[in-house]
DNA sequence: TGCATTTCTTAACTTAAGTGAACGAATTAT
DNA sequence: ATAATTCGTTCACTTAAGTTAAGAAATGCA
C-alpha cells in the first residue's frame, strides 16, 4: 500500500531508505469505511488527505441538495480550503469507497519539512502542478455542454463512472440524476 | 501607476526604496492598445501578465466560436499555462481596454528573485492563495446556474459588467449572447 | 432471508438555453 | 462624415435540462 505513495512521491524527490522509513514511522495511515463524512459543514480542520487507495469526494449543500465539485482517486492529494484559512469549511468530505488514506496536518508536515528539506521542493512543484491542472480543467468545464463533459470524463477518467453512484456523478457535471439518464439513454441512440 | 504595483507588493513583503527603483529600472511597463492580441493559440511564449490598470482577456477559440473564461483586472497576475509546460498555448490573450501592464518572463523573474530572495516569497504564497481562489470560484461555478453566476457577478465584480461586451460576459457565463439578454430581461421582470 | 431504503430509469410536462433571423444602435474604418 | 461592420436585443422555433411522479433494481439493515 505504502508504495503508492513511494510511486507518487518518486516523480518528484528521490527518498532513501531512511528517510521512507522515517515516513512510514508517523503512522499517517488510515482505513477509512465507505460513506464515512471526513469534514464536515461548518467545521474547522488542520487535515489535509492524499488517497493510498479508494475515492472521497468534495460535496456542497445548497437548498437541502448535494452539490458535488470534485472526486479524489489514488494519487490525488485533497487540501481543503478552511485548512488554507484556517476558517470553518464550506463544504463536506466523505468518503465514496471503503479507503486507505494518509491523513496529516499542519504540524506534522511542518516537522517532515523540518526534517527534510526536500519535501519543501516536492510540495512547491506539487501546488504549481496542480494550479496548472485546475484551470485548465476549470476551463474545459465551461467551454462545454453537460453531454460534452460526460464524454470527456469518459475519455479522461473511466473509472469515475463505475464506481460513483450516478446522481453524485450528475451533481458533478452540474446536471440532475434524470439529465444523466437521458443524456446517456441519447448518446447510445446516436451510436446505433 | 507603479503605485498599484507597489500597494500590491506591499501586501505580501515590504520593500526598500532601493529596491523598488532596482524593479523599476527593468522597464517592464508596457500600455497596450485596447483589440491588441497578446497570446494566440498555438504559439508558445515566457511571457506572464500584471495587470496595472485596464482589462485582459483570455478566451479560446472552439469550433469558430470564442469561448472567453476569464478576465483579468486591476491587480490581477495571469500566468499563461504555456510558459508554465512550454507547449504551444490553447488559447488567447487579448486586451478588452486600452491597458498598462507588466510584462515579465522566466528570465527576469529568475534575476529578480535572485537578487531579492523575498520576490521568492511572494510567489509562493501568491500561488497558494490563487489555488485556493481558483478552487472556490470553480466550485461556485460548478453550483450555480447561469443566472445565479450573472447575480454573483453583480455582487463580486460589477465593475466588469459595465466595461466588458456582453458576448464576451455571455460566453464567460457559460451561455450565448441572445441568452444573455433574455436572462437580464427576466431579472428585471422579476423585480418590478 | 426478508424488509426498508436508496438509487436508477422512464415518462409527461415545464422552463430555460440554443438557433437563426431581423433590426436598430453603437463602434470602427475609410 | 459616411459607409461598413460589429454589437445588443427581440422574436419564433428547437432542443435540452429541471420538475414531479412512478416503478424497477440494487443496496443496506435487522
Amino acid at each position: 500500500m505504502q508504495d503508492t505513495l513511494f510511486d507518487f512521491i518518486s516523480n518528484y524527490i528521490s527518498l532513501t531508505e531512511d528517510e521512507k522509513n522515517a515516513l512510514l514511522s508517523l503512522d499517517l495511515f488510515h482505513s477509512v469505511k465507505k460513506g464515512t463524512t471526513l469534514l464536515k459543514e461548518g467545521q474547522k480542520s488542520q487535515d489535509f488527505y492524499f488517497v493510498l487507495k479508494g475515492c472521497i469526494r468534495k460535496y456542497y449543500i445548497i437548498d437541502g441538495e448535494e452539490k458535488t465539485t470534485a472526486f479524489y482517486t489514488e494519487m490525488d492529494a485533497l487540501t481543503p480550503h478552511c485548512v488554507l484559512t484556517n476558517t470553518p469549511s464550506e463544504y463536506f468530505i466523505s468518503c465514496v469507497e471503503d479507503s486507505i488514506l494518509l491523513i496529516s496536518n499542519s504540524d506534522v508536515s511542518a516537522e517532515i519539512n523540518n526534517k527534510f528539506p526536500k519535501f519543501d521542493i516536492m510540495c512547491r512543484i506539487l501546488s504549481e502542478e496542480l494550479l496548472a491542472k485546475q484551470q485548465i480543467n476549470f476551463d474545459e468545464f465551461k467551454t462545454s455542454s453537460p453531454e460534452l463533459r460526460y464524454l470527456n470524463l469518459l475519455q479522461n477518467r473511466p473509472d469515475l463512472i463505475q464506481r460513483v453512484p450516478q446522481h453524485q456523478l450528475a451533481s458533478y457535471l452540474g446536471i440532475k440524476p434524470q439529465s444523466l439518464s437521458r443524456l446517456r439513454a441519447r448518446i447510445l441512440e446516436k451510436k446505433s
